[in-house]
DNA sequence: CCATTTAGTTGCATCATTCAACCATTGGAG
DNA sequence: CTCCAATGGTTGAATGATGCAACTAAATGG
């Protein structure tokens, strides 16, 4: 017997120390690693990654603080408005985001082969739904 | 566009932050909070515990402490072998324990209820299939 | 009976994070 | 135009979680 529950809580928690453990090891801290990725996708302003991560603008800045000093990102004050600091990969950013990018999908293939190949196309399908249900939920920040 | 990859790291990144922020907040650490709820099914000796939680027995040993505090879990040592000691919860702690679960499944259901009801069957049952491949998957602990 | 292994605890160092104070910039009200 | 509140970002101090290594106690095996 397993509750969906349960199911989530151990699922998220094996996927986490797969990130921990396997993926941004020895190089970043998981939280960097995250980052990484999210910059591929462009490049954002330090408060619109914070929320993203759902961190606080001080602990944002000493991550990205960390990914300059390895010499993976590059801030740039923003044309339109000189308070906001626009985060962008360098090109080894962008080789060691698309590195740990290719980690973390060989990890969740290997996750996926083990499931009977009549399911996944389910599983791929349900995680996008998951994913989806889950950023609507969740856009206050409001806590206790 | 967005992969299977994006999918598991946004999700699971959302999930975490449910955890923190809204379950277990102000009472107990998101560590604390699973650890209760493994708990529920049972008693376990720190090593399990910690191989199943991932952490060092060290730091186990020290959410155990945290949650001993609150009088929610007692140590007793084993019959059998008076090294391993076994981690139970307390009346209060099962209490708080399904406290948690509670919360953890009206989290879990309100991301549900924002999947088209007829995809739910899958989704959930997607969730096993994930929480069983990863678990098949996530033996051994060696890293870098 | 001693040496080795195993279970758990503890001290120390490290790192991530929050909170609050702070600086610079922007934008609006008078 | 000027001042003031709001916004974006950084920094210092404190906290907390964690890993590592040393340590104690108990079991196991030759």
């Amino acid at each position: 017997m397993s509750s969906v529950v349960d199911d989530v809580i151990a699922f998220c928690r094996m996927f986490s120390s797969f990130e921990r453990e396997e993926i941004c090891c020895g190089t970043v801290s998981a939280a960097q690693c995250v980052l990484l990725q999210t910059l591929i996708h462009g490049e954002w302003d330090v408060s619109a990654l914070a929320s993203h991560t759902r961190v606080t603008k001080g602990a944002m800045t000493r991550l990205i603080d960390g990914l300059e000093d390895r010499g993976w990102v590059a801030r740039e004050r923003a044309e339109d408005d000189a308070r906001r600091v626009l985060i962008s990969l360098t090109a080894a950013g962008k080789k060691e985001a698309q590195r740990l990018h290719n980690l973390t999908q060989k990890s969740i293939t290997t996750i996926l082969n083990r499931i009977p190949k009549a399911d996944r196309p389910q599983v791929i399908k349900s995680l996008n739904l998951l994913r989806t249900a889950t950023e609507q939920t969740r856009t206050h920040l409001d806590c206790c």
